[in-house]
DNA sequence: AAATACCCTTAAGATATCTTAAGGGTTCAG
DNA sequence: CTGAACCCTTAAGATATCTTAAGGGTATTT
């Protein structure tokens, strides 16, 4: 399909960001990636399942989120166009997720299983480093997130989320960003204004 | 050295729990780890440094901080025996720090160079998954630790860290774990005081 | 096009957490 | 051995953030 090959560039893109592929590792990584799209509000990971995909987004943005006893959401992570999402420790650890991963937007997206990309790991070296590099880059942004977790105000954390995220900023509800920075939508409201007070 | 041997068994082991190595694989990976003993108080990054080892730690207790404009510190992550420590951005990135390392306690440490570790990833592919998990496993870590922040009660992420790391929460004083926390070492006080009271 | 669900804002009162200050205990360095 | 530095606790007042409640706007579904 047209568009399928085309939807496969932008991963491909993506991955040889950081490393250049031959004509057989492209062949072989596009040809083991599927495409589905996913409706808005559908998920693609449900508590107790067992995550079995590692999720390129094409387009569209989805969460990951994990609901607490009394039933609130904590997002713990957005994924828009040219991004990963995954729930790493279900996905290696093949044990059920204790988390959801949502569509928010009617989404494309390019999706691996385990076995297929433990059979990229051993065929083709190279793929080890692209997927740790990912997984690096995530794991920088987290560490990031946590050190204004534990040294920001909310409002510093607003602040940071508009010039990190800017895209994700417009296209979101602030209901999802507030639950994301950790805060009520109500504050974020109070937050927004203070803001606003201050150009 | 017969120490410097044993010590080398702790990082196979720390290595081969999830990997079985060939000897080759072995004599190398020991060969490129070399020893440092840090004093208390001791440095092994310093912001405006490029960090360049992967440190595992054989003894002693680390922990990595920032420190905001105001010069308060805020402790990233802390790294006894058995765990690694490195600054993963500044690392693959070959660009200066904005954190520090330091030594809690007298530590042993083992370290590889950067251009060591892409010596093992390129000659002994296994290596990639290797040290690819170690790094899935700090992420897990980190988006836990996030979740925590976002969603629990100062009370709640202190218990928690009790029973995450019992080890460490009686070894560390309560100003490290406060500033791990995100709260002030005042009102962790508190806590530990209502805690008390709950028995 | 109506009905419903979702979203944003405001504000008042409640609660969690911080700041400052102070005192006493413990560890470390000279 | 001794002063200095660090650590822990307590408490009072200040500030940040939450809870609840309510109203009006916007998007989605029927």
């Amino acid at each position: 399909m047209h568009e399928g090959i085309k939807n496969k560039e932008l991963l491909l893109a993506n991955i040889s960001s950081a490393f250049s592929l031959t004509d057989k590792e492209i062949e072989e990584l596009i040809s083991l990636f599927a495409e589905r799209k996913i409706k808005r509000r559908g998920f693609i990971l449900h508590q107790g399942d067992v995550c079995r995909h590692f999720t390129f987004v094409i387009s569209g943005c989805l969460k990951m989120y994990a609901i607490d006893p009394s039933g609130k959401e904590f997002n713990l992570e957005f994924a828009a166009e040219n991004e990963w999402i995954s729930d790493l420790n279900s996905f290696y650890a093949e044990k059920p997720t204790t988390v959801y991963i949502e569509a928010m937007e009617p989404s494309v997206i390019l999706q691996i299983a385990r076995p297929d990309l433990i059979h990229l790991y051993s065929n083709y070296p190279k793929f080890n480093s692209t997927f740790r590099i990912i997984i690096e880059r995530k794991y920088m942004e987290l560490q990031n997130r946590v050190l204004q977790n534990i040294s920001a105000t909310a409002e510093e954390r607003y602040s940071n989320f508009l010039h990190q995220f800017p895209t994700l900023a417009s296209r979101l509800p602030n209901t999802q960003i507030a639950s994301y920075l950790g805060i009520t939508s109500e504050f974020l409201s109070k937050i927004r204004k203070d803001l606003a007070h201050k150009r």
